[in-house]
DNA sequence: GAATGCATGGTTTTT
DNA sequence: CCATGCATTC
């Protein structure tokens, strides 16, 4: 072949490893990639190896990868590579919307035989929850004595092992599993009357689809002649026979992934699945991929430690040709505030003195929870930064209740949706239980749909048809309701998007209900304008399939989906899990602490199962590995959790980290290097004779808690920070006793006159 | 049927 | 702390 003598340039700048990923297309291979040892460059360049130099066409190739965003950038890369166009037709995306693509390709076997008609909804996790919590009520047991959080979980997990309800009933142990096994069973009737899937269904429908009509599953084992695989170390049992059954026949599966960076065993995610590998193709060529290009030698170090401690793992060594770099930076805070402003210090100091650009940092945390205190102390600088999670856009109330008319109206059989409408708009009022039963019992005896019962009941030329039985204000309201529901239902599909949701925000008096004097409710209404805005970019969509085609994206978005690609001059705010993949110039990592990092549970568990405890730990690697530069390890002596300080002790992980590659400084050190050495004993006395107000918010534990300071100088204009208050400038400076008396603007609470000596107020900058 | 107020319990992590 | 759910009241 001419590529041996001219080495093609997919493989400039390739080290041999990598290389050989490259070339090696058939066949089954494992990759073992080490963080930032460069596999999305093996793929994407994998990808246009196949197409340029092998010539195969881009539709024989199928690429999984962990989420949107991901493929997102790899299918960039490869356009990059070798041509916009050149890669049409390759399939890429993750699991769930490869499931989603079998079941929408093949209707009649999906309807036929799993019973879901081609308009069927995905219900997200706030769905499943209130569906679980229905099936729980069905059965005539109380949501409090049996948590469906709980239920849904195990529901999941079944799910997941591909046990459905019968198998789940048969293999019952306890009388709790029998429980659960009847609110399963009642689960799977209710999401199919809905003509719903949920996520796990999206994975496990699609393998009984090819169990009932084996031939679809061959069209699609002969279609995809590569099939490749990223962070396969996370992946289920269901993914793992989904994969298996398409690769069955042509056999080039190429897999890649890290064992050490497996979290979400919680999630059913199976380690065996890449450990295995092998023993399920005793052909398969083992690739490692050990060096790390992504960050500097102390990080990879402190990296390379800390995993070591694991035992569940191959031992390997991370290594980097990287430059030694500056060391990792170890710090103790007072609390959850003072490590959030320490953390918006120290970027804008680096913003300031040395040129750095906000989103070259990223703030990782354990739980969605310490992100609140943390978008606080942004919110209150002027860095710009974003949040990836949290509270998502489409779980806001107002953007579900628009998006409840928006489903109902593609999908008549949505119960839950149309509930939802009936519940949380003006024009559901008047509407209660009693009616609502009355329609019910309508819709099971005729056999029909929930909604039909209110449309049933407008007036007009079905006005002779059996309508509810109803009367007065109920009938009225119920009438007033499938009037509207029926106007709607027929402008789907002529009108654009944007404009039913103006229709549904008016004729459902929606709008009207936000009050213009509320801020907060304002903010609201900016976002279902945001929703709007999102809406439009579907005018390009012909009409009849842009509804069904918006709500399968919205249903199938990551929170890291949402990132931009390139830079935007914010700050990232993520949790370690959401942070797996992405890399940034400046990394911090916030409560390193014991019961935060590792998390509670897995430390209470840790004598009867390490292995959540070295989940916990592999977590932390994740996050150490995805800082290229500088690396920040944050804890704090006190935290809030659930409205109360608890004091906390830095994380176990901390300790296998070699000192030589750290610049740790202790609280008192930070204190000192913020002016003034400490004149605690007199300030200690000043501040019990204080009022408990200035002391309400710090932490209960005297011990624990920072002592007051003064000596510091304040001055007009000069930017503080208060742990309560936020960020502020300080307005006036009235010294006349001896402790001044300082008026503070605070972004977010207006003016205060605080005491100098009892504030405790931390000077920025 | 809606508005208000109190009690309770919950935070791991996500497609 | 907070969100949710239930009870009380009108």
């Amino acid at each position: 072949m001419t590529t041996i003598a001219h080495p093609t340039s997919l493989l400039d700048g390739l080290n041999e490893d990598q290389q050989k990923a490259v070339v090696t297309t058939e066949g089954p291979v494992l990759v073992v990639a080490g963080p930032g040892s460069g596999k999305t460059r093996v793929l994407t360049h994998r990808i246009a190896f196949l197409i340029q130099e092998r010539g195969i066409r881009p539709e024989s190739i199928l690429a999984v990868t962990f989420t949107n965003k991901a493929a997102r950038e790899m299918k960039d890369r490869i356009a990059r590579l070798i041509g916009d166009g050149a890669a049409d037709g390759l399939v890429m995306g993750t699991f769930h919307a490869l499931g989603v693509r079998f079941l929408r390709q093949n209707p009649g076997v999906v309807a036929d035989r799993l019973n879901l008609l081609p308009n069927f909804l995905i219900y997200d996790t706030a769905d499943q929850l209130e569906l679980a919590k229905r099936s729980v009520v069905a059965i005539g047991l109380d949501p409090k004595q049996l948590a469906p959080r709980r239920v849904l979980s195990r529901i999941s997990a079944a799910k997941s092992l591909l046990v459905g309800p019968d198998e789940f009933g048969r293999e019952v142990e306890t009388y709790d599993d029998e429980v659960i096994a009847r609110v399963y069973r009642e689960y799977e009737r209710a999401l199919r009357s809905a003509n719903a899937v949920d996520f796990d269904d999206l994975l496990a429908l699609p393998i009984r689809l090819f169990d009932e009509a084996p031939a679809v599953l061959e069209r699609y084992q002969d279609r995809f002649q590569y099939l490749m695989v990223d962070e396969y170390q996370d992946t289920n049992r269901v993914q793992y026979v989904l994969v298996s059954a398409l690769a069955m026949k042509h056999r080039n599966l190429f897999v890649v992934g890290d064992p050490d960076q497996s979290i979400y065993a919680w999630r059913q995610a199976d380690i065996r699945n890449i450990l295995d590998f092998e023993k399920d193709y005793l052909d398969a060529t083992r690739i490692h991929l050990e060096l790390n290009y992504r960050s500097t030698g102390r990080i990879v170090d402190a990296a390379d430690r800390v995993i070591r401690e694991n035992t569940q793992r191959i031992d390997r060594r991370l290594r980097t040709p990287n430059e030694e770099g500056v060391p990792l930076i170890v710090r103790e805070l007072a609390d959850g505030q003072h490590e959030a402003q320490f953390v918006v210090n120290e970027i804008r100091r680096a913003v300031k003195t040395h040129g750095r650009s906000a989103d070259d940092f990223a703030v990782m945390y354990r739980t969605t929870a310490q992100s609140r205190v943390l978008e606080e102390a942004f919110r209150t600088s002027d860095i710009a930064y974003r949040i990836v999670g949290g509270v998502r856009f489409y779980e806001r109330k107002e953007v579900k209740d628009v998006l409840a008319v928006l489903r109902l109206l593609h999908n008549p059989a949505d119960n839950l949706s149309l509930e939802r409408v009936i519940d949380n708009f003006p024009l559901g009022r008047g509407i209660g239980p009693k009616a609502l039963d009355a329609i019910r019992d309508w819709s099971s005896q005729h056999r029909r749909f929930l909604i039909d019962g209110f449309l049933a009941l407008v007036p007009g030329p079905h006005a002779d048809e059996p309508a509810p039985a109803l009367s007065g204000q109920a009938r009225a309201a119920a009438s007033k309701l499938g009037t509207v529901l029926a106007t709607l239902r027929e402008q789907v599909g002529s009108l654009a998007l944007a404009e039913l949701f103006d229709a549904i925000v008016e004729r459902t008096g929606y709008q009207a209900t936000f009050d213009h004097d509320s801020e907060e409710e304002m903010q609201r209404w900016a976002n279902l304008l945001e929703l709007r805005a999102d809406l439009e970019r579907y005018d390009l969509v012909e009409p009849a399939e842009a509804l069904a085609t918006y709500l399968e994206q919205v249903a199938l978005i990551a929170d890291v989906d949402s990132l931009p690609d390139g830079s935007a001059g914010q700050v990232t705010l993520i949790t370690l899990h959401s942070a797996k993949g992405l890399e940034f110039p400046i990394v911090f990592i916030t409560g390193v602490e014991e019961g935060l990092l590792p998390i509670s549970r897995a430390v209470e568990a840790e004598f009867s199962d390490p292995l959540p405890l070295e989940e916990e730990r592999r977590l932390f690697y994740v996050g150490i590995t995805r800082a290229q530069k500088v690396l920040y390890l944050t804890y704090a002596a006190n935290r809030m959790s659930y409205g109360r300080y608890q004091s906390g002790v830095a994380s176990r992980f901390l300790a296998a980290i070699p000192q030589e590659n750290v610049r740790a400084s202790t609280r008192s050190a930070n204190r000192s290097q913020n002016g003034a050495g400490s004149p605690r004993l007199q300030d200690r006395a000043r501040g019990t004779l204080g009022s408990r107000l200035t002391w309400e918010s710090e932490p209960p534990s005297r011990e624990a808690a920072p002592p007051p300071r003064a000596a510091v100088e304040h001055v007009p204009g000069q930017r503080v920070f208060h742990a309560k208050f936020g960020e502020g400038v300080i307005a006036e400076v009235n010294a006349r006793h001896g402790d001044p008396e300082l008026a503070v603007d605070f972004a977010r609470h207006g003016r205060k006159r605080l005491l100098a000596s009892l504030a405790n107020l931390d000077v920025v900058e």
